[in-house]
DNA sequence: TATAAACTGGATAATAATTATCCGGTTTGT
DNA sequence: ACAAACCGGATAATTATTATCCAGTTTATA
């Protein structure tokens, strides 16, 4: 029971087109590049992500992709479920039905109750960050100036 | 991102567990016969019960399984860490560290704190429930007819 | 005391989920 | 018209999970 990296890969991915400037794009190679991710895979990511409204890609010479909500509307959770679609880490098998020879209409899943508590729990938190605030972390104090070479770098490998 | 359904199954194999009276055990096969799992599999997990010392294994003939702690001491996190380990949820790769560029020494990891809190928020909850409290849950009036049942069915399949 | 029936634990195979690649298609700036 | 990007479906590679097998140890009992 693991995140899939491609959730982790995707919140930098977002952190990063929050760095540009308005109108401007960034190429997914460049992207992915810069994160250290497989590029053709990467491109699925950012297929979810268009999918889920986070971003928006403009196709052909000079295309890419940029956000399309505002940062404070962008939760950490909403990244999450683009990529991991909103299925429950639980999914109740049953077993305590068959165990107890339970008829359809009173069935009941006393672990499935817990769980689905448990997981709630997990996502407020995911629910409660948004990229403003991320991006606000990063650039603290003392990031700054590495965050300061990363704009630039940003700024060089965009396209208008 | 899934919890393994291992994890279930040993959750309501400690409830059948639970259902023993002193001293008496039961054979693996039958647990897994009743939980529907597959018996080698399932005494892989078992074994990782035991290893965590929820339940004990009395070898030879008449050998078995039973509980090695009071159920009021058995936490459902307690199981779910016996079969996932305590790997947690997000290992964070250091992505973010890469594309700051940032030495060894001032390394930081945004997300991470994030999932963190949102794994120890998940949990929490985990920690709470016990074996004791689902078992009351399960033998409360609704289900009474049926548990009777399964405790027949337990004394019937136990061994002393 | 020999035997059968259980657990032990390591090696290995089968299955499923995740990650990665490829390629023919569409869009758009030059 | 062409090149450079995104699109999306098929498919392969890798990894994680589930499942099996087997030779070893323990123990009740005949």
């Amino acid at each position: 029971m693991q995140m899939k990296t491609g959730v982790e890969q995707s919140v930098y991915a977002v952190l990063l087109l929050n760095m540009l400037p308005d109108k401007a794009v960034l190429h997914s190679e460049v992207i992915s590049g810069q994160i250290g991710a497989s590029p053709t895979y990467f491109q699925k990511l950012l297929r979810k992500l268009v999918s889920a409204d986070l971003i928006t890609s403009v196709p052909g010479v000079k295309g890419g992709f940029k956000l399309k909500k505002d940062p404070e509307d962008i939760r950490v959770y909403d990244i999450y479920v683009a990529i991991e679609g909103q299925q429950s880490l639980y999914s109740p098998s049953g077993i305590l039905n068959d165990v107890l020879e339970l008829e359809y209409d009173d069935r009941c899943c006393v672990l499935g109750e817990l769980m689905k508590e448990a997981e709630d729990s997990w996502k407020a938190v995911l629910k409660r960050e948004t990229i403003a605030t991320l991006s606000q972390q990063v650039e603290s104090k003392r990031f700054v100036n590495h965050v300061i070479d990363l704009k630039k770098w940003v700024e060089e490998n965009m396209v208008v």
